[in-house]
DNA sequence: ATAAAGGTTATAGCAAGTATAAAGTCAAGA
DNA sequence: TCTTGACTTTATACTTGCTATAACCTTTAT
């Protein structure tokens, strides 16, 4: 029966002696015996055993406090429990990361779109892919307020999206929607504010999925120039004989560190969609 | 510029006013504006895209210390490569989670196993399919010695897993192999300790395929006993004249809290592959 | 005027360690 | 025997991103 030294113990078994003298404090592992006069902890080899159960339940995401708990009444049924419940939690927790993976691919894309968008008030045609968005009504004009009630339109959006109980990684790319029937009618009305969302985000009632199609584009690096940039693109639409066929969109392309002066970067892509008539 | 008290900037962005107290003293996010008289936090609607780069950075899996340094200097550089580095980060915790989950699966399993194990001593024909280890030879024969030596051995084991950079969930299903010629010869000579791994485990020159097929088992619930129970199990070979195929295996097969006494919980199955002949 | 609601600071706690300092102990070589 | 260096002890503070509490001050509504 060897004994070995809090510094033996920790090297056998891959933990720090910081750590061994946690779990003698904590009771969770106390040394086989203890010198009564340097304090010196020894162990046992055969202490392993308990230091692997308790890395195997710390992999298994317990808490030292719970784990200690096991270690003096095991209960298999409780044990069988928390293996299940921490199974399930397992899955959500991939789900989350697979959530933020897609959401930092998105990102970089938007950024290196934004790095190779033309400069403020080009004109282009561009056919756009099918797209979702999650969307609601703000009950208010938005071409009626500035920015401050952009920022309150964002933050109502944010509660549904909250206590729809979705992640707000998508809350970077969000845009407003000007109706095609006000839009003909130049009537400059908008209380829909939107976020782009994945194909497989679950929120039906919100959920409105825009059609692929060319859509006349202008670029805009200014919140209050957008009334003016319509009105180039409508000019266009007008002297090309294009036809409008769906409503127009207004893009928020983020630069990635979206704050210029400490306020939201707004780099727009106004959009409508046409058809060559 | 209507001007937001610390709990309505709270209940706005759904975050706690400590919080925002915090991100004040830490210089992440500053009020608006600040009252001399009363040191009253007062902030701007504005501010709210802040709390959402803050929210995404943070999604992303940043720490509030990096944000804060990517708030006041952004390098698109450095931020593209901070996002390429979250994401491969992302796929390895979604691996780890995995190897977790089937940890998990197999616990249960291996619970199950054990609740509806034959009493000590049990002799029965078993069909064990086809299963993988990873096995390291420990250089000195395990029979010589006792459980001390035993765990010495796993410790070795263990520390190659680690060096491997291999979970070291796979620690709780070990076992011990004795040779089809030595077994024979009934010459008690095993060096070699194994744990029990997954199909799509990576550690190609360590890891050994043993094949389905039917065993010999009989199950023992003291290390001491072993040597004994094999004797059996050569008795009914000889007897029922079968032949033995294989390696002979040691499987402990664990109750979930497997110490007994603050041992490792040892309820052995003893196995030999064999044919009728 | 007063009470309720909301604001302020300072402090401590969580979880699972890590890092450090200051001091005591052990084993080996000279 | 002494010294040196490696090792051990305790105590304390730090980490991260908050949450909780206490004790006190301000605003707002009745």
């Amino acid at each position: 029966m060897e004994k070995l030294t809090i510094g033996q113990m920790a090297k056998l078994n891959h933990v720090s002696e910081q750590t061994l003298r946690l779990y003698d404090r904590m009771h969770l592992l106390e040394p086989d015996s203890v010198s009564p006069e340097t304090g010196y902890r020894y162990y046992s080899i055969k202490q392993s055993a308990v230091l692997d159960m308790i890395q195997y339940m710390k992999s298994l995401g317990m808490k030292l406090s719970d784990i200690k708990k096991h270690l003096e009444c095991k209960d298999p049924a409780l044990i069988k429990s928390i293996l299940h419940q921490r199974s399930l939690q397992i899955d959500e927790e991939i789900r989350e990361l697979k959530y933020q993976k897609r959401a930092i691919e998105r990102t970089l894309q938007s950024y290196r779109r934004y790095e190779t968008s033309p400069p403020d008030g080009t004109i282009v045609l561009e056919y756009l892919e099918e797209r979702r968005m999650y969307c609601i009504d703000a009950g208010m004009n938005f071409y009626d307020y500035g920015i401050e009630e952009y920022e309150e339109m964002l933050r109502k959006l944010k509660t549904r999206l909250i206590s729809d109980n979705l992640p707000q990684i998508y809350f970077c790319n969000a845009g407003t929607i000007l109706r095609k029937d006000d839009l003909e009618r130049h009537r400059m009305y908008s209380s829909e504010i939107f976020v782009f969302v994945d194909k497989d985000f679950v929120a039906d009632d919100l959920t409105v999925v825009i059609p692929a199609n060319i859509y006349l584009c202008i670029y805009c690096n200014k919140f209050e120039k957008e009334k003016e940039y319509i009105g180039h693109l409508l000019d266009v639409i007008s002297e090309k004989g294009y036809k409008i066929v769906g409503d127009y969109i207004c893009e928020v392309i983020t630069e990635l560190p979206f704050l210029e002066r400490k306020e939201r970067g707004m780099f727009l892509r106004l959009q409508i969609p046409i058809k060559f008539s």
